[in-house]
RNA sequence: GUGAGUGUAGCUCAAUGGCAGAGCAUCGGACUGUGGAUCCGAAUGUUGGGGGUUCAAGUCCCCUCACUCACCCCA
């Protein structure tokens, strides 16, 4: 035996049968994407360290980092947020404006692994640069939902907030601007561990009493979409910069309802943070209930991003899917509309060696005609060529000996449905593409 | 980074502290113009690694590593 060896930690090999499903998941995203205006990109795995540091906060060590040969620091990288950001940056005079750019690609993170969460894994991103309008939030949004919808997802929210907000609150509680994210990680718990625990949360980090007590009154916002953001203005109306927030919010709602998002998927979730440093404005994230799994999109407005590596200041706004969290729902409640392991439609039978020549030509006659078509290369007998068949997934044979050669005849072999037709040589395309219908 | 669970053949799993096994998969043969068959045969292990207790360790103890799950955080 030889060295025993695995795959690394947190990435993973992908077998056919694995592959043909995550081409049809990537397919679907692609043509809503396409169908909405966007237009794809790539970037490279590797950016330079100047490229990545400073954008990502906290989650900053979890960067893969290493020295190119000449000595430069550099990573993989983490999201395509800041990748297309560089880029757009370093196209400004070739891209129109707005810019509307999909791009499907492997993100790397150096996380500790668990259920739908990976060290490689495909985000699939969408953003639109040079609008300032939350139409353009919106639009993301409405795309979010188609891409969902048309996968057969039945049941999820897509939850929507304002990094306004923290703004505000840190203003409403006269705290110092570098507070702000330790607020909204405290009441980005607040599902999970209830009033009373983001309370403790927050005199963990050191907060006041009476700032307590204040966001209590916060924390107890509820109701709908209107009724919150309205419960929030009755608290916070004269606090510096609320208005911004509750424009932006109230606009953003009334886009998406234009676009047709049904109101119930839409949840404006005051609670809802992100840890990335670079949102300024609308930010999003879509969860489902069951099966239990973390978020499986993520986005939001970044209007300063662009402006780091280019001076001029570009609003952006943008989301991701996660590739990799909507396969393991959709694996777990088995939602593929079909159930292949292979691209292959037919397989050409090989029982005697002296008709090779006619089944070779046979068998690139099919493939011209563009039907996927395997010539058997091994050395089983038909019993085993069937076998091969079903093992792979093949669902057609086309079957040939000495006395249909004389009688210029093929067989068909449909193994689905366990029956064998025998027709004419010159019918065998016209059979096969009905069949394969 | 923290915690819990699991590591035995390629895979799924057995084996009261007492000879390391089965099923599936693989390979060879029988059968030879048709459905995952059947029959015969074969190969496969440092029981994750290291140490300890014991007459005797896959089994008990310690260390370590890997995997899985959860927390943190996230897609």
């Amino acid at each position: 035996m030889g060295i025993k060896v695995s795959a690394y930690k947190g990435m993973r090999d992908f077998t056919p049968e694995v592959m043909i499903k995550r081409n049809y998941v990537i397919g679907i995203i692609e043509g809503i994407f396409r169908n909405y205006g966007f237009d794809p990109i790539e970037t490279p795995a590797i950016e330079l360290w100047d490229t990545l540091s400073g954008k990502y906060g906290d989650e900053e060590k979890l960067l893969y980092t290493f020295e190119d040969r000449g000595k430069r620091k550099v990573g993989l990288r983490y999201d395509l947020t800041v990748p297309f950001s560089r880029f757009v940056a370093n196209h400004l005079n070739e891209l129109p404006r707005p810019f509307k750019r999909y791009q499907i690609q492997p993100v790397w993170r150096a996380d500790k692994p668990q259920k739908g969460r990976f060290r490689e894994f495909y985000q699939c991103d969408i953003d639109i640069i040079g609008v300032k309008s939350t139409i353009a939030d919106a639009e993301i949004l409405k795309v979010l939902y188609s891409v969902l919808i048309k996968l057969g997802f039945k049941s999820f929210n897509i939850n929507i907030n304002s990094r306004k907000l923290f703004n505000v609150l840190t203003e409403y509680l006269g705290e110092g601007k570098e507070k702000e994210f330790l607020i909204a990680r405290a009441i980005d718990k607040l599902e999970k561990i209830g009033i009373e625990g983001v309370k403790e949360e927050l005199k963990k980090y050191g907060f006041s009493d009476n700032n307590i007590k204040k966001m209590e009154g916060i924390l107890s916002v509820k109701g709908t979409n209107s009724e919150k953001i309205n419960a929030l203005k009755k608290i916070l109306e004269n606090t510096p910069g609320f208005s911004l927030f509750y424009d932006e919010v109230n606009d953003l709602l009334n886009y998406a309802e234009e676009f047709k998002i049904p109101t119930k998927v839409i949840k404006f979730n005051p609670f809802l943070a992100r840890g990335l440093d670079y949102y300024t404005g609308p930010i999003f994230e879509t969860t489902i209930t069951s099966p239990k799994i973390g978020s499986i999109t993520g986005g939001g407005r970044y209007d300063n991003l662009i402006g780091i590596f280019s001076n001029r200041d570009i609003p952006a706004t943008g989301s991701s899917i996660g590739l990799e969290r909507i396969i393991t729902v959709m694996d777990e409640l088995d939602m593929y509309p079909f159930d292949k392991k292979t691209y292959t439609d037919v397989l050409v039978a090989v029982q005697d060696k002296k008709l090779k020549n006619e089944l070779i030509s046979i068998t690139e006659y099919l493939r011209e005609s563009g039907i996927s078509t395997e010539l058997y290369m091994g050395n089983k007998d038909l019993r085993g060529q069937i076998n091969y068949a079903l093992k792979k997934g093949i669902n057609f044979m086309i079957i040939m000996g000495e006395n249909e050669l004389k009688e210029q005849t093929v067989n068909i072999k449909i193994l689905s449905e366990n029956v064998q037709i025998k027709i004419k040589r010159e019918d065998l395309l016209e059979e096969v593409k009905n069949r394969l219908k």
